[in-house]
This record gives structure tokens, sequence and C-alpha cells, in this order.
DNA sequence: GGATGTGAACGACTTCACAGCG
DNA sequence: CGCTGTGAAGTCGTTCACATCC
């Protein structure tokens, strides 16, 4: 449902096909291994060389790169900065991010102190918390506010992005409360299934899937 | 590879053919969601009611819940209590599992007060960590040990799980001193692509690829 | 020669549609 | 009649194979 719509899209040149959700992943992923080859002074690689660390074949590389345009030189492979850039365009990891923080528990605290959000050019730069004791105490520099500033605070700083660590009978309120304050993506570590907003997008991290994954696989016994 | 095996399996009659990984995940999500409907009284549950809160077709959860048996009675719907049984024999969580966590950090901490390890019968039982500041430590009633000790303390603990959530860089060596300690399943957290160790199972929990997941969508306007 | 880009074949998962049972 | 279980059809993503270009 909900093809191409209204689209109010700018100029959207190049990346126009669409990229599964799963191409999306592996570019993360060759994205960063690209940048650790880069560091080590390698400037060109092949899609054979690139997947093999991944565990992806060649053929499936180049697809996933095709995407991105005609970057790769026959008999001689890729051009690895040139290579970064345009998936960092591509991800859309060459600007920076805002994002607000809600539920500021002990998954909470430990993301506002994960590197890798910065890293990517996630800032967190507002959190939210219904515990009144937790409301004004200041964690890693900012201030806790209650979710009903949500609607005058989100606007005013500009925030894009929410970061869910609530828990999951709050999860759908603070989404919806989020997706009112203009919110646009949510990253969301309540378990269960959210009912997503219009014009908002969800990616769950749902840490039970995972573990009950991982069980099924260890008790079948695959591999 | 092994399929039938040495297997010591006691009578493993039912969930024989193969489940997908997407499979997989969705009986978690039928699971919590049957858990919830018969707390709230609901014994009965059609493919339809079930399905719809979770953004699954009729179709697709039948085919799902065909893997465990004929659980189904036509005209009716099913059981929950028995299929909340079923579901739970088929991943493996009907009975517990003893964990190692590696990498007391701020997220290794923040899991470990984790609720929702202990609400499905994962129990960490051994903490690990290089820093030598760190170890002796101890944290939520666990003490943390050198990475030396896995060797003799997993067997001896009958751990069977593993949870990395260590820096990238160590991750690789820690995962490999785990699956020669008898690990048979890792959760890992550490960004990046594991080499898994023979005969053992990996899940991974990239937050990097995630968000970057999370950007191009918001980026793609992808609804 | 060596590696890309891509149609075609293949395979996996999802949806359709309907027979069958309570 | 309602809802399950399931073959058949359809869709999507991956792998193959090869023409093409440096």
């Amino acid at each position: 449902m909900n093809k191409g719509g209204d689209a109010s899209d700018r100029a959207a040149n190049e990346t126009e096909a669409r990229l599964s959700r799963a191409s999306v992943g592996r570019l993360s992923l060759y994205l960063r291994r690209l940048e650790i080859l880069l560091r080590e002074g390698t400037t060109k690689v092949s899609s054979g060389t690139l997947g093999e660390a991944l565990g992806v074949t060649d053929a499936q590389v180049r697809k996933d790169l095709a995407y991105l345009g005609h970057l790769g030189h026959p008999g001689v492979g890729y051009a690895a900065p040139e290579l970064i850039d345009a998936i960092r365009r591509a991800l859309g990891v060459d600007r920076e991010w805002l994002a607000a923080l809600a539920g500021v528990g002990n998954l909470g605290r430990a993301l506002l102190r994960y590197r890798g959000f910065a890293d990517r050019g996630f800032r967190i730069v507002a959190l939210f918390d219904a515990d009144p004791a937790k409301i004004g105490q200041r964690v890693e520099g900012l201030e806790v506010h209650s979710p009903d500033a949500m609607a005058e605070l989100l606007p005013a700083l500009g925030v894009e992005l929410g970061v869910l660590t609530t828990p999951a009978e709050s999860a759908q309120a603070v989404a919806d409360a989020m997706a009112l304050a203009g919110v646009r993506g949510l990253l969301t570590f309540a378990p269960g299934v959210l009912r997503r907003p219009a014009g908002v997008n969800v990616v769950s991290v749902d840490l039970t899937v995972q573990l009950e994954q991982l069980a099924f696989l260890v008790q079948h016994g695959g591999e």
C-alpha cells in the first residue's frame, strides 16, 4: 500500500532503485570493513576480497554496490575512499542526526555512554523519563525531562530520531508522542511489536527475540 | 550439515521440518502475544487475530504454527495454553540456559540487570573481563574473572551460552576462547562480523547496523 | 587477464485459494 | 459455517555465468 504516493522528494537523482533491508545491512558492514582497510593503507578492493571477510559472495557485493551507481573499475576493483563516501551518502551517515532518548534506565544509560552512536554522527540531545524521581536529574550532562515536555522541546531542538529504552508497556505511548513532536525515526529496544505512527520509521532491537533465536539454534544443532 | 547425526536427542519427534530464521523470530512474537492474551483471560485464538497485532497475515501464522504439529482446531482456532507450551518447547525456552558474559562495561552491566534474560530462563552465572582493574570485583553478585579462567570455569559451571559485550577488537578472541571452553551459542553485541568457531551458533546484535538502517529509512522516506 | 555489471536461473519465503474437518 | 492445513502460484532475494571494459 502507498507505493509512489505524494512523495515530497527533493531531486532524488542517485539512489533511486529500491534497496532491500538486507542490502542496507550489508552496506553497513562493507562500510566498516572499508574504513578498516583504508586505515591499514588499502585503497583498492575487489568484490571478492571485500565480501570474503563478511561471508558474502562476490556477486552479492557487486549487486549491492551497483545500487550506488557505477563505482567499480573493471579489471581493477573499487577505490576505497570513493566507495566509502558513496555508502555514507546512501546510508545517510554523511551528516549529523539529532536524537532523543526516552527511558533513562540501565539500558538507556549504557547507550548514552556508547561510543558507536557518536562515532556515526548520532547525537543524543534530550532525555525523557516518566519517573518523577528522575526528572530534573542530570545524566551524562543532559537533564532528564518529563515526557510532557516532548511536544515543545523536540521541535525546538530539531530532533529527528528517537531511541526507546522504556518498559514495553509505555513504549507505544512514547512512540506516539514522539511522532506528534515531529520525530521521523525510532530505534526501539522495548520487547514487542510497535504500531508505527504514520510517517515514522521503526527499527526494533528485541533482545528477547534474539535470545530465543539463539536458544533455538543451539537446541536444534544448527551447525 | 549434521542433520540427524549423533544427536543425543530425547524422542525428537515433533519439530523436525526446517524452521526458517524469520519463522523463529515470529514464533517469539507469537509467544509473547499469547502470554499476554492468556493473562487477560483469552484461551482461544485464531490465526487472524494472532497475526493482526503483529502485522502478519493469517496464512503466515498458520504456516509457522504448522511446523509445531497439528495444534489447530478447524472452525475454532488454537488453544492458547497448548500453543504456548509447544512454542516454548520448539524455541528451547522450556528449560534454563546458563550463560557467561564477557566485557563488563556499560552495556554488559545494563544487560546483567536486564529482566528479559531471567524471565526467559537465561541465567548469567559467570563474568569475564580483560581489564585487571575489574578482575576480582563483584558486579551484581558475581565475581569478574580473567578470560584465562574460562577454560576451567565454563565447563565446571556447565555454561552453554556466551554474551559478548567486549570491544570489537577482542570479540573474536573471546569467541574462540569460549568455543574452546565448550560454549555452543554466542550473542554478540560487538560491531562487525564474527568468524564463527566450529560448532558454535552466533546471533549478532549490531547497533551500528541498526542505526544506519534507521538513518537510511528516514533519509529515503521509507513511509 | 582480471574484475565489473547484469540478465537469467535458481531458491527461499510469502500469499493465495481451497479442500476438509469440527 | 468458521477456521485450519497445505498444495500451487507468486514474489523477492541470491547465485550463476558471461559479455564487457580497462
